[in-house]
Parts: C-alpha cells; structure tokens; sequence
DNA sequence: AAGATTAATACTCAATATGAGCATTAATCG
DNA sequence: CGATTAATGCTCATATTGAGTATTAATCTT
C-alpha cells in the first residue's frame, strides 16, 4: 500500500423521525448542525457503531439505517487537514425518539438538541403545502436575476436546468430532485452557505441554513429517502406499531412532499401484501373509524428488490 | 467542531470497459488490486479530482462517474490508523481505454496493469454461462457444510438465506445481489480473503481473490451497474459511437448475468427514444445486415429518473 | 333525531407496460 | 440454391397504473 495523506474524518448522521404530522430530523446547535463525531480508530464497522452510538444516546431504535455518501469539503487554503464526512440516513419511529440527557450520539457534549421539520430547511420541496408556492416564485425571480447576469450564451443552458429541476414549461415535478436543486440554489448563491460568512439571515427565501455542507447532506437524505419509498417498504420504519391506511397515506405524503391517490394507494399497499389487518379500530378521525394495521416484519427480507424492469426471460 | 480522529482515507477506482464480450475491470498487482491512491490535501472535489486522475493517467473519457461507497476495514489491533476507502464507479468506452505507461491513474509508480473479465472475480455471477452452474454446484454444497456445522438453531435462517440470494427453492435469482451473496460466501469461509493470510488458491471454487477489502468494493460495483441499467442509461457509456441493437443487447446481458428476450428488449429501447438510427448497417455478423444506431446524448437529461411507482396525483 | 360532514372502502374503465411467442425478411455460407 | 443466421414485425394475454364514481359507516350540528 502506498503512502497516504491523513485526513480529518467526521461522521454524520441525519436522524429521521415522524413526529405527528411531518417529518422531522434531529439538530443540534439551535438547528444549525446535524449530529456528527470523529470516526474512532476502535469503532467496528462503521455502521454498527453508528447503531450502536445512536441507540446508547438517544433511546431510539434505529430501524434503518443506510450509508448517505461520503462529502469532501473544498480543500483548505492554510494549510489545514481537508475535512471528510461519512454521512448515514438513520430512520426511527414515532414516539420512539428521546432526545434526552446527550443529544449528540456521537459525543458526550451535549449541546441542545431538537427534532425540527425537515421543510424548515427546504420549504420549496413541500409541494403539498402552500408555502412552497410563494417559496418558489421568490426562488424563480432571483434564479431570472442570477441567470441574466450571466454571459448570454449559457442563458439556454442555466434556464433548461432551471426548468428540468423546478418542474416548469413541460418538465414536470420530480420530488427525488431535491439536491439537484439545492445545489442550484447553491450555485446562484441563493443559501446563505454559499457565502462563506453569515449563516441565518434571509431564511425567508432560502429556508434555514446550516453550518458546514450539512444542508447539503440533508437535502441527499431527503432525496434518498422519496427515492427509496418507492421501491422498498422503508416508510413503515417510520410509522408506529399500528397505523390507519390513511396515516401510511399521509406519511408518504409528507416525505415525498405532494399528494397521492387515496384509491391507488390503498390498492398498491393492499397489493404488496407486507401489511396486516390487527383486527382493531381507530375512530381518532372523524369519520368512519378505519381499520388498524401492522407491518409484516417477516415478510420483508431483501423481497421486493426493485422489479426487472429489463426483459429478462424467466427460468421456471 | 470537536476533535477527530485522522484516519488514512484511500480512494479505489473501479474502472469498466466493455472490452468486445464481456465486461472488464481495471487492475493492478497481477489482477489482486484496482487502482487505488491517497486523497491528496489539495484536491478539488473528490469526483472531479477522481476524474481528471482517470482521464489523464489512461486516457480514458470517462463517461460517467459516480461514487460507490466508503469503506472501513476492521479496526488494526497494533495501533496502526484506521484506513477508510471510499470508492467510485467509471464507466468508459470500447477502444477508448489505455492501459498505458501510467496504468495507476493516482500513482506514477506504474505497476502492471490489466483489464480482466469481472467474471473472474464473480463466476457464479455469469448466470448466461455454463461456468456459473457449475459454480453454484460447488459453492451449494460447500456452503451447506458450513451451515450444518453451525447450531441447529440457526438452519433455517441461514438456510433461507442461502434460497433467497442464490434463488433456490421457490426463490428466482436475482442479479442485484451480487453482494449479498458474497458477503454469504465470506461468512461462510469459502473466500480466500477471509482468511487473513493466503490469498490466491481455491480459486476454483470461489473465483479469483483480492487484496484488501477490493473484491467487495468490485462487487459492490457490479451490483450497482446491473441495479443502474434499469432505470438510466447507463449501459450506454460503455458502446462505442454506433452499435447494432444486438450489440446493444449482448452488452445487457454480459452486465446483468442473464439473457433478455430479443424483441422485447428492441421494443422497451425503441419505446424510451433514447437513440436514433445512424442511416448505416452492420454486417459482421452472419445474417441479415443490423442497423447501426447512436446514442443521442442530448436527450438525456435527468430525464427518466425512474418512474414514480407511487399513485401520485399529476398536477396538469 | 335528521341531515351534514368526514372518512373508509368498493368497484369500474381506459391506457400502458410487460412477458412470451409466432411469422417474415434479408443477408451470408457451403 | 437451399440451409443458416440474424434482424425485424406483429399478436395476445396479463399486469400495472391513473382517474374516477359509488357506497358504507361513523361523528358532528342544530
């Protein structure tokens, strides 16, 4: 093995959980940092000891968890050791959360710690809610600002990738863009992290801001995680032990940030059949009460691994 | 910022060609390494560094680029820095690779360097050839023994295990858990690596080993090729400029391990619009002369992001 | 207690997508 | 000139998806 630089390697984790009515994720320092730790030479694997710190500091059973990427800061003028972060996706339940004595898994500090809706940060990416309405037309009006300042000739360019990210002039609105469009945002300088000195500020525009590169690793959980409910039943990591079809419903709803089909839904989760009637009611709503159902544990396995989508013949 | 650890960071490169039939990787030390080299304190981001290293050091237009995931080995016992690997995928193209004077695109030192079938590494993963089925004999029965020698107990989890990532019993094979299964083969011994000392041998059994943790960084890329042909084109970094439809085909299939049926295969690649015929034809092969077709590269865009697979209202 | 309201649930229908095949066409090979 | 090898064209049954309409069963209001 060649000789290598030593390098200064943090891990980050963007803890996930469906507190009421939207999803939110565990900040530190009055929601301006995610929870991060030096990775120790003695940890096992990574992931086990990220479990591991996670579930000793905060009481929460951390039902998934997934590597995120793997971020370098922009390499430092003076001299100093480059920074890179190893950030991890950790999703827990409702109710199941204490965000208690040490707040900070990785460290025994412990600075104040909240859960904070993660649209606070991206109010642009709740498309379901009014406020991302007027988020994006003052967004659009300053990317119109940033794109005329530029030299004509990339005018095409920088206002395809506009529309192709904000879902405009025939593009529709794709929720698994959210990095894609922060980082346009970032590009415009339209955070305030990408001007290096002030954090907070003009949040209005922009949502709150971050220290470090963690909006951006929080806008990859985001993205990762509508992308990921998709295809594997990770939205029930969320969810209590029994839930109503329409609070799965409206879980989905709130992460990937728009509405969905009442009907199909039900037919879709009735479909995969990884859920079961408990026999019980709740009549917590109005209405008719609905049926209660829980998560087929069992069933899951690496089942359900994405379909072909590949004209693959069959063996049989 | 707390204090942290330094721990060795080492970036690995796996780096596929489709090289006439079957798709092959860029290695070092007599096929036992893939290029690998320290993260240098100086670089810009990791991709484009990672990419500039490539493109300089083969010559390769690496078409595209993207980052697999960070490994950390097993905390050394004597004290010696952690070392953490975090490794990409690059996709190249036929004839455009040069294994040339400085085959190590991190390094000078230049040590032989060598493009070989993945296949090598992965025998039981060629599920289109013979090879495999053999493979799979001898690694079934080698893994029941290992199953049998453990408690009595466990049988059945290990046993479903076993079912549902080589597609046994009722189970269909799946080509994306390539590594799944060899994290199966490693538990279970049957991997040289996982004996600490001789690597090389068995190789009959189990495939041809690598050093280090770089047979699960390959496998790990693998999975992700044949997972990432299914919902981006990706397969088409690794054509040339013009290709015939079955050339199109072949080059699916090496990379999934299985065989596509032909005319639905021509139906779903004429559905997507994503290439255009060249106005020429092909007659190497035998029969009737194929037309040759290019990619159109500009459509792409993000476009295709995978479908929505969830009942989303559309907004019009 | 009747009617309004709120949900849950049941069905229908058309448009697409997918898995499997059969049939036809157009070259080369011996 | 027929056999062989591919490429290409079409059909058909089955699923899956997107959008609705209709019905049922509770609570809430007056």
């Amino acid at each position: 093995m060649r000789n290598m630089s030593l390098v200064q390697t943090e891990l980050v984790a963007v803890l996930v959980a469906f507190n009421g009515d939207t999803p939110r994720v565990l900040t530190l320092d009055d929601g301006r940092s995610l929870p991060n730790g030096p990775l120790k030479t003695d940890d096992r694997s990574l992931q086990a000891s990220l479990r591991a710190a996670v579930e000793r500091q905060t009481g929460v059973a951390v039902g998934h968890l997934e590597q995120l990427y793997t971020f370098a800061d922009h390499p430092p003028a003076d001299g100093e050791p480059r920074r890179v972060a190893i950030s991890y996706l950790a999703l827990t339940r409702v109710g199941a959360e204490r965000p208690a004595e040490h707040a900070n898994p990785f460290d025994d500090a412990g600075s104040p710690a909240a859960w904070r809706d993660w649209y606070d940060y991206f109010p642009w990416e709740d498309q379901a809610c009014p406020r991302a309405a007027s988020a994006i037309m003052a967004i659009l009006q300053r990317l119109d600002g940033w794109i005329t300042r530029k030299p004509p000739e990339r005018w095409e360019e920088l206002r395809q990738r506009r529309d192709q990210v904000f879902g405009l002039n025939g593009e529709s609105w794709n929720d698994e863009l959210v990095l894609q469009r922060y980082e346009l945002l970032y590009e415009a300088g339209l955070v305030p992290e990408a001007h290096a000195t002030d954090v907070g500020g003009d949040a209005c525009v922009a949502g709150l801001a971050m220290r470090h590169d963690h909006r951006r690793i929080l806008a990859t959980a985001i993205a990762r995680i509508r992308a990921k409910i998709r295809y594997r039943p990770v939205i029930y990591e969320l969810m209590s032990d029994q839930f109503t079809l329409f609070a799965l419903q409206q879980a989905v709803e709130r992460v990937a940030g728009r509405h969905v089909h009442k009907q199909n839904f039900r037919r879709q989760v009735a479909h995969q059949g990884l859920i079961e009637e408990t026999g019980e009611e709740s009549r917590e709503a109005g209405g008719r009460p609905a049926r209660l159902y829980r998560f087929r544990r069992s069933v899951v396995m690496e089942r359900a691994v994405a379909g072909s989508k590949l004209p693959i013949v069959r063996a049989r």
